[in-house]
RNA sequence: CGGGGAGUAGCGCAGUCUGGUAGCGCACCCGGCUGGGGGCCGGGCGGUCGCAGGUUCAAAUCCUGUCUCCCCGACCA
């Protein structure tokens, strides 16, 4: 990561702007807070959707969409779910040309509209479990939005699943956590994350536990990538779901709900993102391999062609860039905002020596190979890039956490990075003292990696920091 | 809502303290030269300075009021 800035917390949103305008990922909407995204950045998006996607369905999920408007009412049926969220409504008042008798919200999640339907279509055990995905926006009316992190509008999915019994949601519930968001995001996004309990402080407003997976930004702030929840049977008796079980008993059915959204690709800015614009991990790239002409010259673009027939029968997703008319620094500046991971310049002299200038986004490096087998080595090098990209974000991660003595000590450290301490040393006391300062605990972990069962147990540690 | 800051050309800014009728970079247009990392030289187009009122011979600049936006904090995927 040598020329990799590393952002003071003052300038890191205006970092953090510039390289999104400049690669046109995103640009401010018309109502604050929501935003823009461009071609380049959603075709990034539809690649990560497209992965999340296959391995939601690889548990059993099936998508499915449910209604934009919810009415008021339903959110009021349970308790701490609608006290969670009432702050953050857009309310619909009028339709038709006349004002409404009842208020209408703008679904900031799905809950309430999806468990009425489950209550219509849940009679025996034999419907369980349930399991339903759902892909959409949701509106959230935020105090301070912030571009992809907290938008006022974001697209996300949100899973429903109603089971059994309450191991079976549980069950499920960490399943998602680590099959689905764990997974897609070390394996396609190449960012290492923690996978947790949130405290009874953080938890979703009315879930009996959440789980989370917790990313480390370059500038050692949290982010929330994906969360899981438990909702016991809160929503199940809100929403009157019940199932006649095996032994002939009515009962209420056990729920999980989980997300993940626009935010991931924040989180790709944020963490693989340097001087030179974005670093999109090859797997998730729209374009892996640009073939640029640097010059024209006899045979150049000929050769170039080949060479682009070549990748793109080896499945690599390549681009031929023969804008000539263009300078060759301009539109190399362009392929680096873009973040495409590898680019082969091609010219006359090139011809002549038959060879390719070879520069890899992951390794700021500019290197030749020779033209006859580049488009062989080309598969093999893509995965290595998205495997050191994964290095560097694992080696941030890694260098930015740190074992605490105190909370003060956690507090400190906090200032720009992770800090890593006994949960009993915090408890809820420590915990509300920590907030005072700007500092959460992002999730609770166990010391063998296991899931945490009982927070007040041994061997459970809480990180904390500063989050978006 | 509390605390800061900013509104001047399409974009980014200087000029404001010490009033004299608006300037720089990028972009755009024209011509030429260039052409392996955001080209160079020359020539152009474009704004009456957020809005309203006031002081003055004269206001981007001073005074009063007002609107908007941004940043930090509180709420949060």
């Amino acid at each position: 990561m040598s020329s990799v800035l590393v952002p003071q917390e003052q300038d890191f949103p205006r970092w953090y702007q510039e390289v999104i305008a400049k690669a046109q990922l995103a640009e401010n909407g018309p109502v604050r807070g929501t935003m823009v995204i461009r071609p380049w950045g959603y075709a990034i998006w539809e690649r990560l959707e497209a992965a999340i996607d296959e391995r939601i369905k690889a548990t059993g999920a099936r998508n499915a969409y449910f209604p934009l408007l919810i009415p008021e009412a339903y959110l009021r049926r349970e308790a701490e779910h609608v006290e969670g969220f009432s702050p953050e409504l857009a309310v619909v008042t009028h339709g038709g040309g006349k004002q409404l008798e009842e208020a209408i919200v703008v679904r900031p999640t799905s809950e309430t509209i999806v468990n009425s339907s489950f209550a219509k279509w849940i009679s025996s055990y034999r419907d369980l479990p349930l399991l339903i995905n759902q892909w959409a926006n949701v509106v959230r009316w935020e105090l301070r939005p912030r571009l992809f992190l907290r938008t006022s509008e974001f697209l996300w999915q949100e899973g429903h699943t109603a089971h059994a019994t309450r191991e079976e949601a549980h069950e499920y519930a960490l399943r998602i956590l680590a099959e689905v968001y764990a997974d897609a995001m070390v394996e396609e996004l190449a960012i290492p994350v923690f996978q947790g309990r949130k405290t009874e402080r953080e938890k979703f407003a009315g879930a009996e536990v959440s789980w989370s997976c917790e990313g480390v930004m370059r500038d050692g702030k949290a982010l929330q990538m994906g969360t899981s929840h438990e909702l016991g049977q809160n929503f199940a008796r809100a929403f009157d779901i019940q199932f006649s079980d095996r032994d002939g008993e009515l009962r209420h059915v056990w729920q999980t709900s989980w997300g993940a959204s626009t935010r991931l690709i924040g989180a790709m800015i944020m963490v693989h993102g340097d001087d030179h614009g974005l670093r999109v991990p090859p797997r998730l790239a729209p374009v892996q391999v640009v073939v640029l002409v640097a010059r024209a010259g006899e045979g150049v673009i000929e050769a170039a062609t080949t060479l682009v027939d070549d990748l793109q029968r080896a499945g690599v997703r390549t681009e031929l860039d023969g804008n000539v008319e263009v300078s060759v620094g301009r539109r190399i500046v362009d392929h680096e905002l873009r973040g495409v991971p590898i680019r082969l310049e091609l010219g006359p002299r090139d011809l002549a020596a038959d060879q390719v200038v070879i520069a890899r986004r992951a390794r700021a490096e500019k290197d030749t190979a020779a033209l006859p087998y580049v488009a062989l080595e080309i598969p093999n090098m893509l995965a290595q890039d998205q495997a050191e990209l994964l290095a560097q974000a694992t080696a941030l991660r890694d260098g930015r956490t740190r074992a605490a003595r105190s909370i003060d000590d956690a507090r400190e450290l906090a200032s720009d990075g992770f800090a890593r301490l006994p949960w009993k040393a915090v408890g809820a006391e420590g915990e509300n003292r920590l907030a005072q300062a700007g500092v959460s605990v992002r999730c609770l972990v166990r010391e063998d990696g296991r899931p945490v069962d009982d927070p007040d147990a041994a061997g459970v540690d809480a990180l904390v920091a500063r989050a978006y």
